[in-house]
DNA sequence: AAATATATTTAGATAAGTCTAAAAATAGGT
DNA sequence: ACCTATTTTTAGACTTATCTAAATATATTT
């Protein structure tokens, strides 16, 4: 099968093509990585030769039909296992990540299905991104960021774009998690600032908070 | 920490150490490992520069103190997950090894823990072996080869000593499985076959299956 | 359209873990 | 104790994934 190199390429490439639809660069690749982009240039030849993505030099990167399915079955395991932290082994949801990284790459079709089984199916992980199923469909939602939200319209809290320890924790402290009903209250030109509404409570947020997280209408 | 392959050198050694009490060979560990002896060398060398075992070139190695801590957590990893698998994924005791082998090398404390936790803190594996606790202890049964039994005396199956799939199926097939009883009815000196008597039934076994099954008397 | 800046690729090097083939050390038999 | 067989180690090579530095291609500016 494939490398937990080749696998973590796929999963990013998979993630930069939301972006970067007429084909993912080199750079950027590179940044997501967290490498160089000479690096970058020699995975991506080998991933090309595998047939998992399409690359013409200079011109990005794109994933092959195949090189799709293989991120998003390495995306279904990350996030079921994410799953499997936060509702069986009392994880909090700023804790999986680096976890669900290693477990990500476990080689097994029978115990993605098994462990899938075991939790429900469930539909969301934790930071409420879609979990594909085992043909790899998942919902997109009509989901919209808390920051595109005007005046005295509500919505309910489905994920967050930003999933750092940091972000995560501060949405603790401060009560919001999925699931909760959000309504805008003011909203500041000046700095994209906003007062919320939540849980009959009231709350100043940044804009960089409400830029980060994902909100359901109607 | 340590990579994939420096812990599944250090979990081998531990299991040769029973059989080679003065120093692990160079030859016996390759065969472990499936590889060259000259392999083995360039990677004890690596483990003596890192403290993990006690080596002096043609004289064997044998784990230093954190070298053995090491191996015992690889330990209790792989066999936990054996666990979950059986209990928690409904998986067959023959099946779980190969996801072991890959799950074992997860890093997380809190992981281990939780997963230990959340499985009721279990004290041996589907195959009947001990699975240490966080502090790396683990009980010793006074367990013995059925192989070794008389002529009528009979003792409770704990654990398997070989435990491939062709074996782990065939005591499947035969009904022979932990926590139950066996008694001795026969013993063939001539081939080292036996008559047992399990629950009601009678069945006669070849000296290579009782030489792989072991059990607790009294 | 030339000059400059930026992005990308190539060339050559490094580290981990493995291999084959050859050399060196130990063990065994008489 | 010597000769031989076996075991172990060394030397040099290969692969994967990475890096730095240099070269080349594309993009932008004037």
């Amino acid at each position: 099968m494939f490398s937990f190199s080749e696998e973590n390429y796929l999963k990013a490439i998979f993630h930069l093509e939301r972006k970067y639809q007429a084909g993912v660069s080199t750079n950027a690749l590179a940044e997501e990585m967290d490498t160089k982009a000479s690096s970058v240039t020699d995975m991506i030849k080998k991933l090309s030769e595998k047939g998992l993505v399409i690359y013409k030099k200079y011109q990005g990167v794109k994933l092959s039909e195949l090189g799709g399915k293989t991120a998003i079955q390495v995306i279904r395991k990350h996030r079921l296992w994410e799953y499997f932290l936060v509702e069986k082994l009392n994880f909090n949801w700023d804790e999986v990540h680096d976890i669900a990284e290693q477990l990500e790459h476990i080689k097994s079709e029978k115990l993605t299905r098994e462990l899938d089984k075991f939790l429900g199916f469930p539909k969301r992980d934790p930071h409420g991104d879609p979990i594909p199923d085992a043909e790899g469909n998942f919902s997109v939602a009509n989901k919209m960021l808390l920051s595109e939200l005007g005046k005295a319209e509500k919505g309910i809290c489905v994920g967050v774009k930003d999933s750092s320890s940091e972000f995560l924790r501060f949405l603790d402290r401060n009560n919001i998690s999925l699931g909760k009903e959000i309504k805008v209250l003011e909203k500041e030109a000046f700095d994209g600032s906003m007062l919320i509404l939540i849980e009959e409570r009231e709350l100043r947020i940044s804009q960089l908070i409400s830029n980060n997280l994902y909100i359901k209408i109607q």
